[in-house]
RNA sequence: UCCUCGGUAGCUCAGCGGUAGAGCGGUCGGCUGUUAACCGACGGGUCGGGGGUUCGAAUCCCUCCCGGGGAGCCA
């Protein structure tokens, strides 16, 4: 058995393939067949003459999606889509599809999404999310590189981290547990065993939202790092954005082009990235015109309008302490800044990294929980990390579904993954 | 939770007071180089549910249900 993906360096060869038919088109005597088996897509090429009378009936009796195999020699032809085409000598049917539902001309996004489990087989899908393969694999291997230690962080989570109210609440034998919506507070310990930690995994958040900007149950990245500080933070964050990019650019040039990416705003994406202060950027806002005051955060629009004065990924730093979360290093030269950071993409796909120098002193840190009034029985084994062998330490978080969406140009999360968790929708 | 748009054939939609329509998909037939092929024929409906107005409602009004887009929140 052979695999589309190799047969441009197989012309003149016979070859068997497996694969489902996307689309045939006869003319008589003659019928093209689209045929997919994963690695690609290829024309053969039916002709009534070279085939026995049984194949071509099989051929005549083809639909949409049944599974077949084929036997044929692979030949270079300009008239087939991919410019190669498989001159069939012989085609069996596995499996007659009846009524598959994705048919060839346009759906909508509710009829699509009833049937994601048949929609992945589409290009634009597939292409997708082998994009998001590859992001994930290399988001592993940059850490890998840089000899970061893999710390998986538990999905069941006790009471009360960050606030319950955007959690998803279940039974733990009796007691109340939450699905996590971040490893952070496990991986900051782990930070003190290894130094340089990440982890990787689902998130969930039971946040009544519904843009497009938005899943239920999505996946991030989140490294923490012992005695970096702020400064290293961004750098760090940048590395790790310009990295990614370049390897899909390197690796996925072929998904790109089915989603008709406009690559040249991808190429952009290299280091050094544009850095502002959050007082900077309500400033900048202001001057475009933007209703906003100094101490509220950003919306969606004004993300946009701000990323849109760069041509590439900008840092946003500095925010006030008061709209950002406890656990965030107040600035040494203004307390009323936290040394925070966000990373937001161009092309409006908004906030793609969150993250900050962390707190170290314990009683600083007992103060912020106090005053955000979050219950601190439930964070001592939180506070022993300052408590024994205290650190400076830094990390972001990074949703993979958002970065996938920008470069992968798409305007909504749903299609960065497989089988997307939205606001009332769990099916599939 | 709020704002906004929508629900008519398997799918995408038109029709917006007077006999329920088109394209695609399906079925049958034709065609030896098709590119979401094309040509001909055929089948296909509780017009989201309930109530009201009217001689007459897919069409107007009320109400409920479901879905798309957006806001807030966030990655």
């Amino acid at each position: 058995m052979h695999r589309i993906k190799e047969l441009p360096t197989r012309i003149g060869e016979e070859v068997v393939l497996l694969g489902w038919l996307m689309n045939v088109r006869s003319s008589g005597k003659i019928a093209f067949l689209q045929i997919r088996d994963g690695s690609g897509v290829v024309q053969a090429v039916a002709s009534r003459a070279e085939l026995s009378e049984s194949a071509w009936q099989d051929v005549q009796s083809l639909t949409q999606e049944s599974t077949i195999r084929v036997t044929g020699t692979v030949s270079q032809d300009p008239r087939s889509p991919s410019g190669v085409e498989i001159h069939l000598k012989d085609l069996a049917v596995e499996h007659l599809t009846e009524d598959f539902p994705i048919t060839k001309k346009e759906h909508g996004t509710g009829f699509l999404m009833e049937h994601r489990h048949l929609w992945l087989r589409s290009s634009r899908q597939s292409a997708a999310l082998r994009v998001r393969s590859e992001v994930s694999q290399a988001i592993r291997d940059f850490h890998y590189e840089r000899d970061f230690v893999l710390i998986d962080s538990p999905i069941l989570t006790p009471a009360a981290c960050e606030g319950t109210s955007t959690l998803f609440e279940t039974d733990y034998f009796g007691e109340q547990a939450y699905l996590s919506q971040s490893g952070q507070l496990y991986l900051e310990p782990a930070a003190a065993a290894f130094g340089k930690v990440y982890c990787f995994g689902p998130t969930f958040r039971a946040e009544k939202s519904k843009t497009r900007r938005h899943l239920m149950e999505f996946w991030m990245v989140e490294p923490e790092v012992a005695f970096l500080d702020f400064e290293g933070l961004c750098d760090l964050a940048e590395e790790f954005v310009s990295y990614l990019v370049a390897r899909v650019l390197d690796r996925c040039s072929e998904d790109l082009k089915v989603l008709e990416r406009d690559t040249s705003k991808l190429e952009m994406a290299t280091s050094p990235f544009p850095r502002i202060t959050y007082t900077q950027a309500i400033e900048k806002l202001q001057d475009l015109g933007t209703v906003i005051e100094w101490g509220e955060d950003f919306g969606g629009d004004d993300e946009t309008v701000l990323a849109e004065q760069f041509d590439r990924p900008v840092l946003v730093t500095h925010y006030p302490t008061a709209i950002k979360a406890f656990y965030m290093e107040p600035d040494p030269e203004n307390p009323d800044l936290a040394l925070a950071l966000d990373v937001l993409a161009p092309e409006g796909y908004g906030e793609i990294i969150g993250g900050s120098q962390r707190i170290h002193d314990l009683a600083l840190l007992e103060r912020r929980l106090e005053e955000h009034e979050l219950p601190l029985e439930a964070f001592q084994w939180y506070l022993d990390v300052r408590r024994f062998g205290t650190f400076p330490h830094s990390g972001f978080g990074m949703g993979i579904e958002r970065f996938v969406a920008w470069v992968c140009g798409l305007k909504h999360l749903r299609e960065t993954i497989p089988y997307p968790r939205m606001l009332n929708k769990i099916y599939p």
